[in-house]
DNA sequence: ACCCGGCGGCTAACGCTGTTAGCTGAAGGC
DNA sequence: GCCTTCAGCTAACAGCGTTAGCCGCCGGGT
């Protein structure tokens, strides 16, 4: 662990990488240890979570957060700083939860499609929950809160899987414009989005 | 003009095109009559592009848009149903705006960079004009409101540069997905976002 | 045993948002 | 000359995030 990767998010200026085949597919990274919560802001924060889901972006709101609690709103600043912070724990955790998923993805993928089965990973964890995956990826989140290092360890897969800094930052918004387009229903009904899919993995295939 | 090409946004399911690379350099469909609100309509618009621009989305409130217009902010629900159709109109002029700009590029470009000369021109316009970029791409506006086909022509330039509809639509995907990442600054600073963008470049010149 | 501090609730309220209802003056058509 | 329509106005509402200030309860220290 002498070595570690560049991150996604700010990959060094000189590349110190071999543009070969033979990708890092191992894990390289440790996950970064998850925040833990004071009980009870775990449990605001899985509430929300519930209520973001289930009811949509327009529902969250802290009466509604603290309706489901038994409590009041304001009660919630006993707890969190304001709204923004509440968001930055829920993207806390889908942040890890997404990490989670795409590294397990490159572990199980078969060595010459590691790229189409990461964009797959990625387009069936935002599908499974869209109001979350909106809400750590639109706006602007301070990122400044989030834990150290938990973002780079979440995009590594995408390093893992080109093999080149620049590359995985490409794939990476790539990946995410096309998830987000699906998202909003940008693309008309009707639309063979698998095959836009596979048009983007094959570009990255090379 | 009798064959119309496949609309970016909904490509047909059964594409007709050769994928050779003999790229459909020239513009396809016509340009869509732009939209013609009445005088004052367009004069909220105006101030609403204004506002949205010098001062961030934050600012952009229906008493902020009245004040400049020397109004009310009740008063503007005589000319508008409501905020989401300002923000369609302000779609709509952005959209034409974009899609001209984009055509042009391709016009212009050498044969060989097709591809990178349009992620530049379409990079160099989010930049230019982020918080309007950000209106009608992120959030859900309603489609239906947009004038019919003015999508479709403005997406046009990636299947000029691409020749394929999936490629096209991946390669915009792609594009808007890259370029929404910079928006948010979402490269830690120091990023050379340059490599980033020609690494999406290169991907997709093949 | 008592006090005392703080935790975690509460109500009331503020300023902001988009939006509606209803009034009014001015302009234009018959 | 009247009557309609347009385009402004004020007042107000509901809902938002958030703050101030109050209070009961529970645990620890002396």
């Amino acid at each position: 662990m002498t070595s570690t990767p560049p991150p996604l998010s700010s990959p060094p200026l000189t590349s110190t990488l071999p543009l070969t085949s033979t990708l890092p597919l191992t894990r390289i990274a440790v996950r970064p240890e998850p925040a833990r919560p004071p009980a009870r802001v775990a449990e605001i924060l899985a509430a929300a979570r519930d209520i973001l889901e289930r009811e949509g972006a327009d529902a969250l709101t802290m009466r509604r957060i603290g309706e489901v609690l038994g409590i009041r709103a304001p009660s919630l600043y006993k707890h969190l700083a304001s709204k923004d912070a509440l968001a930055t724990g829920l993207a806390e955790v889908a942040l890890a939860e997404v990490g989670e998923y795409l590294h397990r993805a490159v572990d199980e993928a078969d060595a010459g499609a590691v790229v189409a089965a990461l964009i797959g990973a990625y387009r069936g964890y935002a599908l499974a929950h869209p109001n979350l995956y909106r809400m750590f990826t639109a706006g602007r989140l301070p990122r400044a809160a989030l834990s150290s290092g938990l973002e780079q360890w979440a995009g590594e897969p995408f390093y893992r899987a080109t093999g080149d800094p620049y590359r995985a930052q490409a794939l990476w918004a790539a990946t995410h414009g096309a998830v987000l387009l699906e998202l909003e229903e940008r693309y008309l009904p009707g639309s063979d989005l698998d095959r836009t899919y596979a048009a983007l993995a094959e570009a990255f295939a090379a």
